[in-house]
DNA sequence: TTATGGCTTGATGGAAACATAAAGTCATCA
DNA sequence: TGATGACTTTATGTTTCCATCAAGCCATAA
């Protein structure tokens, strides 16, 4: 298709990607999809409580994005992650929400510390 | 039970995280931050070309975030990375999307051997 | 003190993303 | 065949994001 022959510049592909992300619906779906290889629509409704419209939404932006594969089996939609790099880029996102909380713990009592060896405030 | 690994408020935080990596400005400071440890704000306005306000927007996201750090010397102000880890999520998505692209190649090449193997439609 | 340079913040109209509901597709079952 | 189940797509009002411009710091120079 098109989007593969003619890509935008590749700073612009890649904030597609992160954007295509950057919803807790789409995480959890890919999360699913990191623990378990594959994952029927059925299953991600029971997972998620949500409503199916508001799932296949979700879905198809992931699909947009090549994230993810989906393969009817009968009146069933099964999804798998189209790679694995997919599941690598989410454990890669929660290392560095640790690192920044612990930055950002490390900064508190930092900042605790200068203030009571200067009287506190 | 994946609720236990991953849970949702966790979920949303993550999503955040890539959602204020979705835009190709943050990305492009990113990278910049990523090839030289500490970029001044004039160095990220010539090289991007863009307008003094609306770089700052764009460095205000990423503060929020956590994602960079600001350290003013005098009246020029000094960008880093606020983790490491930053530029790592930022070459895990660069992996990520070049095997997407080599897939659909790879695609594009079996479904035009398909068709020339049972006659162009 | 006023002025200037270097950045940031605030305000605003327009574009994109979101949640919900209605309608549509495709396969299976009666 | 018609009906039902499992999803997807379309349509909608609403919220959020974005680019632009005006105004506001803060530090240095005059």
């Amino acid at each position: 298709m098109a989007d593969a022959l003619f890509p935008a510049p590749l700073n612009e592909v890649k904030a597609e990607l992160f954007k295509s992300l950057g919803h807790p619906v789409r995480i959890r779906v890919l999360e699913l999809l990191s623990a378990s290889p594959t994952v029927s629509v059925a299953e991600m409704l029971a997972a998620t409580g949500l409503e199916a419209s508001h799932l296949s939404q979700h879905l198809a932006v992931l699909r947009r994005q090549n994230l993810v594969i989906a393969d009817r089996r009968g009146s069933q939609v099964f999804y798998t992650l189209a790679q694995p790099a997919v599941a690598d880029l989410l454990k890669s996102a929660r290392k560095l929400l640790v690192d920044i909380l612990q930055a950002n713990q490390l900064n508190l009592q930092q900042s605790v510390a200068d203030a009571t060896s200067r009287g506190a405030e």
